[in-house]
DNA sequence: TTGTAAAAATACCAAGGAGTATCTTTATGA
DNA sequence: TCATAAAGATACTCCTTGGTATTTTTACAA
């Protein structure tokens, strides 16, 4: 029971790294077995369909990766707003997994899904919420230490640098994030120290 | 030579609306053949492929209609941090074409066809370059006129917006547009307001 | 009116899509 | 060791896809 388990794993990550560049609907499930080496009794062993081993890369793979990259190190002491600056940095040019030109996975995943299947947009919105009650609760935190102007909306300020993120990611594509980044990220440092 | 100009202005108008809604990849010919009841022989006289017509939808459907939304009426005097926020609240909740669930049509295009067709991001990079030109010229103008501080980054700030904008689309696809087009639309002013 | 090209209709094709049915191999626990 | 179920392999089916080939209709200039 530990081989099986492990094929399982390649089939979701390996499809993940797929979907991430070419989309969930236009990767194929040959694409995928082609790349994994798995055959097709394989994979139909391990998922009932297609959409069912989408939902389990969300909840398997990414969101994951969320939690022990956005939300754990999120935990941490000190001032929100550099953290969340030093964040945005790390996501949009200190990831070597994520490239300009294909976005975030995320958010591509949305984009694409959500209005063709509501379990994928649960899945997802489950995750936004993960990650936006973290930054609110950090933000919050923060105005309780002082780093934070105590009338500062947290919830607004969260969703401001939610689409942030997003919107740049997709801006990104056109220009391969070489002027849009770094536009961006200087600007969200102006909007952040207007903050405290 | 009038009746074929209208059949192929159908063809792209109401493969937009398709493509809106289900995106450009899994919207078929013989979707867009059954919803504008025009044969194929019709469509392949019109167009060379299915990506020559996606082209055309960019350039003659989405191009014009951004210059007449966003372009010409930024145009006019005053203060431009108001106009942009109230531009913001019409494509977000006061253009009724534009839904929740299904984002945005330029945002969409980008996301999905950016990576695979070249020729696409081109097109759309001109009507992002068109809008963010029209930005920056206006609050350029702001400054002149006073309405916005010296040491604004024109530039800057229009990658913010233009962000937010994209971003709050697509996360207003996990709660329809519910809590994140108001909470957006509030901190939007609040920045807005950090500008002047 | 009629010849000609524009415009549209019809029928078809090869490739690729998800998913099934059936068989073979591998592991495991009694 | 060996029966049984887990795991994987192979070969299909049936449907949709973008695109083509061919024919028919429409418009209009002479």
């Amino acid at each position: 029971m530990k081989k099986a388990a492990a094929t399982r794993l390649t089939i979701l990550q390996k499809a993940f790294e797929l979907i991430y560049v070419k989309g969930y609907q236009t990767t194929s499930i040959d694409d995928i077995l082609a790349t994994t080496q798995v055959t097709k009794g394989a994979f139909y062993y391990h998922f009932k369909n297609k959409d069912e081993m989408g939902l389990a890369i969300i909840n398997e793979i990414l969101k994951p990766t969320m939690t022990e990259s956005f939300i754990t190190p999120l935990q941490n002491p000190g001032d929100p707003l550099e953290f969340i600056y030093g964040m945005m940095q790390h996501l949009l040019i200190g990831n070597p997994f994520l490239k300009p030109e294909f976005g975030c996975p995320a958010s591509n995943i949305t984009q694409e899904m959500t209005p063709w299947n509501a379990d994928f947009g649960h899945a997802m919105n489950e995750l936004m919420k993960q990650w936006e009650d973290t930054l609110v609760e950090v933000l919050e935190k923060g105005k309780a230490a002082g780093f934070v102007k105590k009338d500062v909306h947290s919830k607004q300020v969260t969703i401001m640098v939610m689409s942030g993120y997003w919107g740049v990611r997709n801006l990104g594509k056109l220009d391969q994030g070489k002027e849009s980044y770094s536009r961006y990220l200087k600007e969200l440092k102006n909007y952040l120290n207007s903050l405290k």
